[in-house]
DNA sequence: GTGGATAATGTAATCGGTTACAGATAAAAA
DNA sequence: TTTTTATCTGTAACCGATTACATTATCCAC
């Protein structure tokens, strides 16, 4: 392997010519920079970034942090972080923490240990409480939530809900099951506050047994309904605080016979690309996925530069996408 | 932010002790060692692995190449090497290419620039032609051909083909529609070669206007499905060379207000996870998404520690998966 | 007590870049 | 011509670890 000094030998000038024929070349002659550029080409020489970042003591690397790869909307968040990554040269160092606080902690010793310049996590809670992140360190939430601490992208998970549930209500539902995500989850908590405001707005009473607790997975979709399809009193609406559980939700609906959205109408929440193309296809608030990956690397970048944050808070508009799954209330 | 030698002062002993107490204990007695860890505590001292990786020049980061990483399949074999990766702590370096043969390279560039140790890449094509992977970096990739260079991981996906597409022969299918990936993608190439295979021993003659061309997208299988709802005669059977373009194919045959599978059989690739739960569940073949992505990065160890490789290629078994999609040919 | 082996430690070179500082050269101004 | 200024270049220190090599201390055998 070649390096600087192998270069500046054979093109006849100093490694500092060379290094900065690479960085600055306004500060070198034409003629130089040819030299240098002939020298690269005839050795094959490739700078070696980790001397380069050793030096300026930057890695040029985030770690984005997250639950679970395999989660389309998380998986969407990435690529457009990833997307605005490379524009600026940064490197993205997968985290995929599948809900481990000492995978977590692995991670943020990265940053510590200089191997990455910040983190995105996108977690609502803040990290684990084990794992309170350093005050020194860069730091976004992608996935923020009102309660949320720190430098945050999100968007507004109760007035979404809430417009949801609203829209529900204009069908005619009165009975309206939840199924959540996992009670400690801050999300679960701002959109249940949607919920809830939207009921008392209407002026229908708040029914604990129409509320479900699942996990965000498909699975617990499944699950969660065949507790509303086996109640003596069926909801005739169903509000899942994810896509995955509403997809999860109809599968069961279906299996006991039942019609989506005649007899149960179906409704989700982050509107990952299947919720187009379930049977039926499936309403649902559409989160700005690319927006709120990009927004938050630009806000790391900021960080990591030493530069003041417009704002430490970004509420990017969610949008509501009425589909096929929702419908009027039959039994009036 | 302090160095080892800040913590050598506190510690009375030379940075060849500190640094030997935490990479090399057995060497150092045990007083040092306690005061060196004394006084890393005072002092909140974290190793600056960027100068621990300029010095041993290795960056113990590799990257993984994808074409998409919203793609549920990649997504999977990407978790399984980021927890191989962890696991011998190695970083993972997400490469989301989008298809643009730049990026791609931007990203075998921070390996030849030693910002990673090696390279798995995640489509079964060589690097883009322009692309080619130099010959001295460390190289495996996960999606393998029958055709494809170098190590590699892969399943038989001729022959998963063709065990599926005989079993839509036994059930009585002559008229077979296939929804292919891109024409030179290697994987259509190999599942086409499975197709004709069966097709041949059951004594089917083969009909070019079966065969619609699909890039690998649900988008794709909806306007490919189009084509076959509207032939005067109609294929009883679909083969759609992933699970993707197959839920796009249910859903414009339902729309044309067929049945699956009474009137239309269906059949998909990959088994991902919505395949379980789509209306009716997709029939597939189950690729081993975590053996492939453990195997690929066990390999790729091997090859950046210098060992010799047990073989170069992997043929793992993958498994087919009957579900409600498919059924016996009404016409027959 | 002496010699030799073993264990523990320290000194300083080293990795490959960047960059402060000084020196050289050339062009412009006096 | 001399002075001033701008442009270009080179020397060498530096970043923070690792590690070869040298040195010292410790222990055991004879």
């Amino acid at each position: 392997m070649s390096n600087i000094r192998d270069v500046a030998k054979i093109a006849g000038v100093s490694v500092a010519t060379v290094s900065r024929a690479l960085s600055n070349p306004e500060k070198v002659s034409k003629a130089s920079i040819d030299k240098v550029h002939k020298a690269i080409e005839q050795v094959g020489y490739r700078p070696n970034m980790l001397a380069r970042s050793f030096r300026s003591a930057k890695s040029y690397a985030i770690v984005v942090l997250v639950p679970d790869i395999t989660n389309p909307f998380f998986s969407e968040v990435i690529r457009a972080i990833e997307d605005r990554a490379q524009q600026k040269g940064y490197a993205v160092l997968m985290g995929d923490s599948r809900g481990q606080p000492e995978r977590e902690k692995e991670y943020i010793r990265r940053v510590e240990t200089r191997l990455a310049d910040g983190v995105i996590q996108l977690r609502p809670d803040e990290p684990h409480k084990t794992n309170v992140i350093p005050e020194d360190i860069a730091y976004v939430n992608a996935c923020g939530c009102e309660t949320t601490l720190g430098p945050r992208v999100r968007i507004d998970n109760r007035g979404a809900a809430k417009s949801l549930v609203d829209y529900l209500i204009s069908l005619g539902h009165t009975r309206i099951g939840v199924i959540t995500g996992l009670k400690d989850n801050p999300h679960t908590h701002d959109r249940l506050a949607g919920y809830k405001e939207s009921l008392e707005q209407a002026g229908i009473a708040f029914d604990r047994a129409l509320i479900a607790e699942g996990d965000f997975t498909i699975w617990s979709g499944l699950n969660s309904a065949q507790q509303f399809c086996n109640m003596e009193q069926r909801p005739t609406a169903v509000f899942c605080m994810n896509d995955e559980m509403a997809i999860g939700a109809m599968q069961t609906i279906k299996s006991h016979g039942l019609k989506i959205p005649e007899d149960i109408s179906v409704a989700g929440f982050d509107d990952i690309s299947y919720a187009r193309y379930c049977d039926p296809s499936l309403t649902t608030i559409a989160q700005p996925a690319e927006e709120i990956g990009k927004l938050a690397m630009d806000m790391l970048l900021r960080l990591i530069e030493g530069e003041p944050l417009a704002q430490t808070e970004a509420v990017l508009p969610a949008e509501f996408v009425i589909r096929k799954s929702t419908g009027p209330c039959r039994k009036g």
